[in-house]
DNA sequence: GAATTATTTTAATTCAGATTAAAATTATTG
DNA sequence: CAATAATTTTAATCTGAATTAAAATAATTC
């Protein structure tokens, strides 16, 4: 049996792995992925992936829930440092934003959820929708402590979310930008909240 | 030979699929959506289909060109009704939303711009870009003008666009939705640019 | 270093959904 | 209303990328 260095591994090619397929999702569309340049990325061939993971499905649906994950976490970490609810939108921001351009990243736009399998399909939703109530949270604990101004949660919540869900669109690597990213784009998303 | 009725006819068909097409690339995913899909939305059978288009690689190139004529009409309308750079921006956001929820929508997100034929790539990016471009200018204009405040445009106009691209992820026909999304959306992206 | 397990490969297979062909229907024209 | 063109259908075909099977290699263990 797999001893826990083994199975460490393991889970660090699968994590290599749907970081390429994140890659390559990102850059070259899902139907214009195969199987054939994920694993080129690595240097496999196809089958290979099969080691890890069932069908395609099951990578792109993989490719999400990491997605979320990395979001959540950049959320919690900004929950557990922030100050007050802005400070916490900022911090958020920040490094979810670093999540990508980092080398945690690249981070899969959830282009495909609609196709991925009813069960799959539900729990990534279910991960989003909560990512965002959890994000409205933060909106509603500013307004509260007087550091966001007075906003329709619900619609903020969507427009921030779909500025930083939409990066992967035009961001590809460029390394001089994601700096720039990861210092600018929190104060231009939060500028319209700031109450001074 | 067709008559400009008739070729009026075809048309009005070809619009129709169009718009088949992005309800269902938007709500099926791109790989999730069969021409099947399309064709019983429209009520007809998937061969019909190649009697618009000669394949679904340019069903989706369609849908895309579409989007983008859809937005720079929505620009153009707002630059010629404007008073000054804010309020362009914010007839523009109003104007291209309206298109998302009303009768000429739904429009197609572009996520599978990369898997499409080279030369339909270049075309579709070129538009986009043109549309990014455009809509910065009407920034720069602003700040000249005095009506928006000083930012960087280029980061600015891709936060304000991701947040308008990403809408179809998240508002799928509720006319009472799409009413406030209206009303509402423009003041909140323009909110963080207000001089006042 | 032999045996066992983990990982990857090469060589088929498979199959859903795109596409084509030919025929049928519907609309239009003179 | 016959003739022509436009649109759609039914019935095959085709295809490429996903997937499976079996074998080979690499790593690990004892």
């Amino acid at each position: 049996m797999a001893t826990s260095a083994e199975e460490t591994r393991f889970e660090l090619q699968k994590t290599r792995m749907l970081r390429a397929a994140a890659q390559c999702f990102n850059q070259k569309g899902y139907s214009g992925t195969s199987l054939r340049d994920v694993a080129d990325v690595l240097g496999l061939t196809d089958p290979a992936l099969y080691y890890y993971v069932r069908n395609k499905q099951e990578l792109v649906y993989l490719c999400y829930v990491r997605a979320a994950d990395l979001g959540r976490e950049a959320l919690d970490r900004a929950l557990s440092e922030g100050r007050d609810g802005m400070d916490v939108m900022l911090r958020y921001l920040r490094y979810h934003i670093e999540m990508m351009v980092g080398d945690r990243g690249p981070i899969a736009i959830m282009s495909e959820v609609p196709s991925l399998k009813p069960e799959h399909r539900e729990e990534v939703l279910q991960l989003s929708r909560t990512h965002g109530k959890n994000f409205e949270a933060v909106l509603q604990a500013g307004i509260r402590d007087g550091s966001i101004a007075d906003c329709n949660v619900r619609m903020t919540g969507n427009a921030i979310m779909g500025s930083i869900n939409w990066i992967p669109k035009w961001y590809h690597g460029d390394a001089e930008q994601g700096e720039k990213l990861v210092n600018e784009f929190p104060e231009i998303l939060a500028r319209g909240l700031s109450v001074d």
